[in-house]
DNA sequence: TTAATCCTGGTTTTT
DNA sequence: CCAGGATTAA
């Protein structure tokens, strides 16, 4: 049997306490009038949140629906949850996967309201809605239960994409690639290539073809790379990203083990569904093979996540999947943006080499077309968005409805100089992650350390923040450790070097407490820190800003109700943003958005500005490969322009600063707008220009006649300066 | 063996 | 332009 977590009871179908929870609700239902909180919904709405459900909430037919940008998706979904809750579902038994763990409560939170409004019942539906996440968090939680019956140890840790890279380069290094003649592809490149090949399920050779074509001819050793990079997993207890996908399709597989897997849940639903990935689908295939009880909800038109593996083709080829094929519900009705923003919208997905099959409408008519303003540069596209941002809130929109998208984190650098110099707050999503900073990883190495002693890259790590100590000792450390099964004892016995003398008692002291869990958690992170600053300011100039990420870090620490909790969850669901010198702006306070387009998705808001709409930007220069890569591209774009209700910006700086070119290091580019709104799209924006009035006139010719009149010889003037 | 310095090269998006 | 790898001084 699997073993039990207190924090993750299992539930078991026949005897559960899930199913006397879901009977309480049952009999407290004053059999409501079931219509009535579906009130508001449309008929495609209504119809997507009723299929397949019958009076008992039986497990109907697999269900697709294609919800367009601004459908009123998640709202559905959260309806269909909250029917399936009323008419009687166990939903203890409801698996609910979506992409982010925003969304993930976000749902939650709809769902259970609509539910408890209908049923009139006060229960937690939402403590009992447990199964809620993403697939990766869903999936680390699953096989914690499993892992005695998979050879894994319950305590694995999860390594993120730096952990995942550096074990990668250790492993490289140890077969000898390191060395050769020509470059072996760097680390980060060598583990995307494993990513991508475990998640679209493609033989080497293809991915290698398809995506990494300057280093087909390292095949061999990539191959060989992979399989140890996997056996140097294995041993450490560790898994990645990737593996939490991979286990649980493989356990999945498994017959004996998938009968008491798949028997958990009645319902599986899943949203976004067009960024899932070959090995998402699968797992839900091995879950759900004739589809009973299974949703799945998506936009083609927005799927941007191939660069993760994610393929349209799951959501386009998702009802042929099924005998009978899976029912098929479009919500078309656009409830966001206005109708001149929806026709621009349409227009330029409508350009897409993959016709897609639906066109949204909307009844909110506007005059106001989306904007398409061209300015100089950088400074001036970030001058006008300030501009108008300011003139927007004059008028009552809170920063908070605003927002600024852009395809790379880099492109906002301009803007986010100009809005310091206003004093304008903003908090950026996307790009430079909490976790990446090094003093972080300094902490949560020390945690992860302990959490799971087998795990060399975090101990690497943590012993060379000792002074004194570097790969080489930190090596034999690693070793003695591996080797007694008992990391406090191997390291009070190490006899360090004289430099290190100094700090090795208190070091061995702090991991004999932490190991031995001897302080409870988070009190234990408080321990931690307090040992490791001094260390980070020997090693840091700017330790101060640092200091105050560990302190937030800790306060985030006391939200977890273990120290497995937390590692496992900051690992799978990071903060979005770091403390840079801005500082985060207090919670109630209003600040404007910027954003990656990626991390925008789901989202939306009043004013919407979109930088950098050239080419070379979207599309970006390194995305114009194949066709795919290049409606990829424009599927981005789009996303980013259905976020705008009322007005939309698209920027279009005419020059702009390309950084660290092989060629030329830094220079200006001349750039023109992108290719994704061609001349004949042009009817459907408002073009303008930005500064209105130009900044420098050419002489006019009168001018040039008057000042003719007045000649004077500056020449003649310049000599007598220095007489 | 560590730590400081020099130099090269490489590039988006994220669970 | 910055991170990471290579080189070199201590």
């Amino acid at each position: 049997m699997p073993i039990q977590y207190a924090t993750f009871p299992r539930t078991n179908p026949q005897r559960s306490p899930e199913r006397a929870v879901s009977s309480a609700f049952a009999a407290s239902r004053p059999q409501p009038d079931a219509t009535d909180y579906l009130a508001k919904l449309n008929d495609a709405q209504r119809a997507a949140v009723e299929y397949g459900i019958d009076p008992a909430a039986r497990p109907g037919g697999p269900l697709l629906v294609i919800a367009g940008a601004g459908s009123g998706k998640t709202s559905t979904l959260a309806h269909r949850v909250a029917h399936l809750l009323v008419k009687g579902a166990d939903p203890r038994r409801v698996l609910l996967l979506t992409f982010s763990r925003r969304a993930a409560q976000d749902m939650t939170r709809r769902a259970t309201r609509i539910a408890a409004q209908a049923l009139g019942t006060r229960a937690d539906l939402a403590q009992a809605l447990a199964w809620t996440g993403t697939f990766h968090s869903v999936g680390a939680r699953l096989l914690r239960e499993y892992a005695e019956l998979i050879g894994l140890s319950p305590v694995f840790t999860i390594n993120d994409r730096e952990d995942c890279a550096d074990l990668i380069h250790v492993v490289r290094h140890e077969l000898g690639l390191s060395v050769k003649s020509r470059r072996f592809p760097t680390k980060a490149t060598c583990l995307a290539i494993y990513s991508r090949a475990v998640n679209t399920g493609a033989p080497l050779a293809r991915v290698l073809d398809d995506a990494f074509p300057w280093c087909r001819e390292w095949e061999a050793e990539l191959r060989a790379l992979f399989a140890a990079y996997v056996a140097a997993k294995q041993s450490q207890n560790v898994l990645d990203y990737d593996d939490l996908l991979l286990y649980w399709a493989r356990m999945a597989a498994e017959p004996a083990i998938a009968a008491d897997l798949a028997g958990r849940f009645d319902h599986i639903l899943v949203d976004e569904y067009q960024d899932t990935n070959r090995l998402q689908a699968s797992i839900l295939f091995a879950m759900k093979p004739q589809g009973h009880g299974l949703t799945v909800v998506g936009d083609d038109a927005q799927s941007i996540y191939s660069f993760r593996g994610a393929t349209v083709r799951n959501i386009l080829d998702f009802p042929t999947q099924f005998e009978p094929n899976a029912h098929r519900v479009t919500l078309e009705r656009n409830y966001r943006s206005t109708a001149p923003i929806l026709a621009a919208s349409n227009a330029v997905i409508g350009l897409a080499a993959e016709r897609f099959t639906k066109d949204l409408w909307t009844d909110r008519a506007c005059a106001q077309r989306p904007r398409l303003v061209t300015v100089a540069g950088e400074l001036e596209q970030a001058r006008y968005v300030v501009e108008r941002v300011l003139e927007a809130r004059e008028t009552g929109m809170k920063l908070k409805a605003q927002a600024v998208l852009f395809r790379a984190a880099h492109h906002s650098a301009a803007l986010e100089l100009e809005l310091a110099r206003r004093n304008v707050p903003f908090v950026k999503f996307g790009g430079l992650r909490f976790l990446d900073a090094s003093h972080v990883k300094d902490v949560l190495a020390v945690l992860r350390w302990a959490q799971n002693p087998r795990d060399r890259v975090a101990g690497f790590r943590v012993v060379q923040l000792l002074p004194g100590v570097g790969p080489a000792t930190a090596a034999r450390v690693l070793d003695d450790v591996t080797a007694t099964h008992d990391a406090a004892a191997a390291l009070d016995a190490f006899e360090p070097p004289a430099r290190a003398s100094a700090d090795w008692a208190p070091f061995v002291e702090l991991m004999a407490d932490v190991c031995g869990a001897r302080t409870p958690w988070p009190a234990e992170f408080e321990q931690v820190r307090r040992w490791y600053e001094p260390h980070l300011e020997r090693n840091h100039e700017d330790a101060s800003t640092r200091q105050a990420d560990v302190l937030q870090m800790e306060s985030l620490a006391a939200t977890y109700a273990s120290r497995e909790r937390f590692l496992t969850e900051l690992t799978l669901d990071p903060p979005d943003a770091t403390s840079d010198e801005s500082g985060v702006p207090l919670v109630d306070e209003d600040y404007l958005i910027l954003s990656t387009i990626h991390s925008a998705k789901g989202q939306e808001w009043r004013n919407v500005f979109v930088l950098n709409g050239v080419d070379g930007c979207i599309p970006s220069d390194l995305g114009t490969g194949s066709q795919e890569e290049i409606d990829e591209e424009r599927r981005l774009l789009y996303v980013a322009m259905t976020r705008a209700k009322e007005d939309l910006h698209i920027v279009v700086p005419q020059r702009f600063y390309v950084h660290n070119q092989a060629q030329n290091g830094d220079r200006h580019v001349w750039a023109s707008r992108t290719r994704f709104i061609p001349a004949s799209l042009l009817p459907l924006f408002d073009a303008q220009a930005w500064p209105t009035v130009a900044p420098l006139t050419a002489p006019t010719a009168t001018g040039l006649a008057a000042a003719a009149k007045a000649r004077i010889d500056i020449a003649a003037q310049l000599k007598t300066m220095w007489d």
